[in-house]
DNA sequence: GCATATTTGTCCGTATGTATA
DNA sequence: CTATACATACGGACAAATATG
């Protein structure tokens, strides 16, 4: 508690426990690595090196365990330990049936909030300015916002929360691909799929968006088998 | 757990809980008073009460706090307690925002599940014969899972667990109500919308369940208020 | 198949911080 | 302000399950 990750350049360093708790503090550090590919699926999570490691007792690192499992980032295997999630097939297809539900229902709305455009033609210049650099993985990064902003159109924060959370499993599966192959094909359907949403045009955007998700979709499910 | 300091070798001194953890335990059956009424909302969860009354310890008892906590029925705040979480309005809007882009995603495939058909009609039919022999809250049970069924139509089972939360989260509200003014009003209509699925006029069934969530709402959010 | 070491699951006691009467 | 009650977090303990030789 007292000397914070002094070996661990990397790691944020303890915010102020005002607001947060440790475990919470515990299980953003590990989110991190797991959704930045420092933990690769299948790996295992012992709780003697990482309450070692992060300074936390064991009954607090549980609970991070617990919170991150909860996300489905970690699996949790009674008596045998925790490992990072790996993606099944039907996994990849499973997600994207929801998204689909979700990014559909949200391109179909007739009411667009103007805030969240905005925040869409923005991603989508990040996203371009990104690749124009050859920096792929900034790339992907703005591609899942401008996703999770599209989930927002529908104007439900529990909708959002599920998007989130989606994205984050996903990210399990972008670790086994080249980030360049998978983003560079969806680049300027992005820029189209705004354009459409801008001008109102729903139900073109909405076969855009649909045909899009069926394609990534291909892409990953090769990326797992 | 009844008595710790014993060692003798045959008793089973825990009969399930060797197969999931204590803490699930905990939390199944503090699920099950919060869900069947028996726990109303805005009550609180005091700690030395439950571990004594449920025999397990702090720690497992704030994991099973934490499980619920993350199914959005106990609302924990920051070192002032745990309560059963009350809904605001603002909720049951979004909640409902949410199962009509389900349900209304559901009714819209083309492929129906014969599976999935047969279940309506089993849970239409119990619905209406519990509701002649005035069983309202056998009425409930089995208009929540007609909609559950619907959801299914998806055939994703993350969006099957979304459901049964939302349905869940919803079950917290259905408590401050006459259950007999909640479902009576409902019942023709899920018979009228099962018909409508069997015979493939997805389009009218879309309408109808459109217009039936939305005068849904308007009860519950009477209640809230 | 057995014996041992390791790891996890659970519980306890306690110290500290925080909110409320 | 003090007192009280409670949540947070730690470290130790031991049984049970698993992994290892």
């Amino acid at each position: 508690m007292s000397e914070p990750g002094s070996l661990d350049a990397y790691e944020e360093t303890r915010p102020f426990r005002v607001r947060s708790s440790t475990a919470e503090w515990a299980a953003a550090i590990l989110r991190r690595r797991v959704t930045q590919g420092g933990l690769l699926p299948g790996s295992r999570l012992v709780e003697d090196e990482l309450t070692a490691e992060l300074e936390v007792s064991r009954n607090t690192l549980r609970e991070a365990f617990r919170l991150l499992g909860h996300e489905r980032l970690l699996e949790h295997k009674l008596n045998r330990g925790v490992y990072v999630r790996v993606l099944s097939p039907a996994d990849v297809a499973d997600i994207y049936r929801v998204r689909r539900m979700i990014e559909g229902a949200a391109v179909r709305r007739p009411d667009k909030d103007p805030i969240a455009l905005t925040a869409l033609r923005d991603a989508v210049a990040d996203a371009e300015r990104a690749a124009a650099e050859g920096r792929w993985l900034d790339v992907g990064t703005a591609d899942l916002r401008f996703h999770q902003i599209i989930a927002s159109l529908n104007g439900s924060q529990r909708v959002n929360a599920m998007m989130a959370q989606l994205l984050a499993e996903l990210r399990l599966v972008f670790h086994a691909m080249d980030p360049r192959v998978l983003h560079a094909p969806f680049l300027p359907r992005n820029r189209e799929l705004l354009t459409l949403l801008e001008s109102g045009r729903s139900a073109e955007a909405e076969h855009l968006l649909a045909t899009y998700l069926d394609e990534a979709e291909r892409v990953l499910l090769a990326a797992c088998a």
